[in-house]
DNA sequence: GCGTTTCTTCACGCCGCCCTCACAGCGGCC
DNA sequence: GGCCGCTGTGAGGGCGGCGTGAAGAAACGC
């Protein structure tokens, strides 16, 4: 897992080619989405947030010219179209709709994976918004990587980091020992629990204010863990 | 007037497609300098601070991929490949060298046209991030390639310079080992991060106070590295 | 050409990460 | 109370990734 973890919205009405989208961008450890019309797309775009747009030209239910523009109306986020019409009106109008660049089926992969890439690498501008976390006095942010307590930076291994992940993505539910050693882990190590149990001690020792009473980091004897993290609080009141 | 009179830099050796190109782009109102060696387009960026790089691969003097590294070591502005190679790797390379767009020869006017259009936009949002930062008492200029500490000037290598560009266009972000390799060496040599573990020791040994427990290029163990610098204080405001 | 600068390569040593293990604590259950 | 399964804990060690100094190769400048 590399740790970028981009998310691609691919925007496409036929399934076969959504599926092989999916399929290369997953290799490269892209998240996807997927939105089979326009009007999916949008909805899409508006409550994931991707940091990518891929679009097919041609939705059935409205033109893929109208997803760019009423997205642009709002957002910056980088819109790679992909089309198999070679016509030139079709390329102008897209780009000038909105669209950072364009791809032609048959396309190749390792070209289009290099214009994502490089369509991302432009959009930093609008970086930050990740996933922020806060344990009394302490702050994760599991997109950048960061952790401050009240002493200065707390150093969290990759190993740490990913527990933390797959405890926030469902924070507040308990997670079974066998989905954590699954996702972390891999499928082998689903019976051994003994790598978890001391990876979830380390991370105790550093976000938790006694280690030895958790309150943020829970054990549900039998299932697994159950990470509770405090409310944002607003800036004028004490923690 | 259609347009706020942008200015292109078209690198291309062959007079002939150099006079096609100026006399399509005026037609549109752009104002246009040329270069026809790698060389003087470093030297014609650096002095007339073109809005957008149009650039053909395969100039006499030195790889045209050199060329977008070393601009791109510094600069943000766009820029659009042209080249008669439809070869993947060719496009893949320049691509995660840092171009925006790739244009295959022989290319259509209009598309042409709307890819620069579109480089263009996307520029204007984004604009300019500082090229100046601050590490303690030393000072770094990417766009005029010029270090100082107390002692005085610090020389960098290019090759310094353009690893410490891919990181600062990410400030505080993790800037993976394979990003940095294929932006900066390419992507045959991603698989090898001795030369850049190297370039990272000479780094540390200009800019940190103490190269041997590093605070603002740090070491993300199986990820990257990244670039954290101190904020520039104010002008009224002591140190 | 030749010296200089710049980049790559290599071997080696270190440090941090992670795994493992043995044991302790803490329930529950009969 | 005694047994048992599950979890927490501190320490030890293997291993891979990273830093480092120096030497070789390549590019550069005159």
């Amino acid at each position: 897992m590399t740790q970028a973890m981009h998310q691609v919205l691919i925007i496409e009405d036929e399934p076969e080619i959504r599926r092989v989208l999916r399929v290369l961008l997953e290799s490269e450890n892209y998240r996807c989405i997927e939105a089979d019309t326009a009007l999916r797309a949008e909805i899409e775009t508006r409550s994931h947030k991707p940091d990518v747009l891929l679009i097919d030209l041609g939705l059935p239910d409205g033109d893929g010219l109208t997803v760019i523009r009423r997205v642009r109306a709002w957002s910056t986020v980088p819109i790679v179209v992909l089309s198999a019409r070679t016509m030139e009106e079709q390329k102008v109008a897209a780009l000038d709709a909105g669209a950072d660049d364009y791809v032609t089926k048959p396309f190749s992969a390792p070209e289009l994976l290099a214009r994502l890439r490089a369509a991302l690498r432009r959009h930093v501008s609008g970086a930050a918004p990740t996933s922020l976390m806060r344990f009394g006095p302490i702050r994760v942010d599991l997109g950048r990587r960061e952790s401050h307590g009240p002493e200065g930076e707390i150093h969290l291994t990759p190993l740490e980091y990913r527990v933390l992940g797959c405890l926030a993505r469902q924070a507040g539910a308990i997670v079974m020992q066998r989905q954590l050693l699954r996702e972390v882990w891999g499928p082998e190590r689903m019976e051994d629990s003994r790598s978890l149990r001391v990876c979830i001690k380390n991370l105790r020792g550093k976000l938790e204010p006694d280690p030895r009473r958790p309150r943020y980091l829970v054990t549900e004897t039998g299932l697994g863990y159950r990470l509770r993290m405090d409310e944002e609080a607003p800036a004028d009141a004490a923690g």
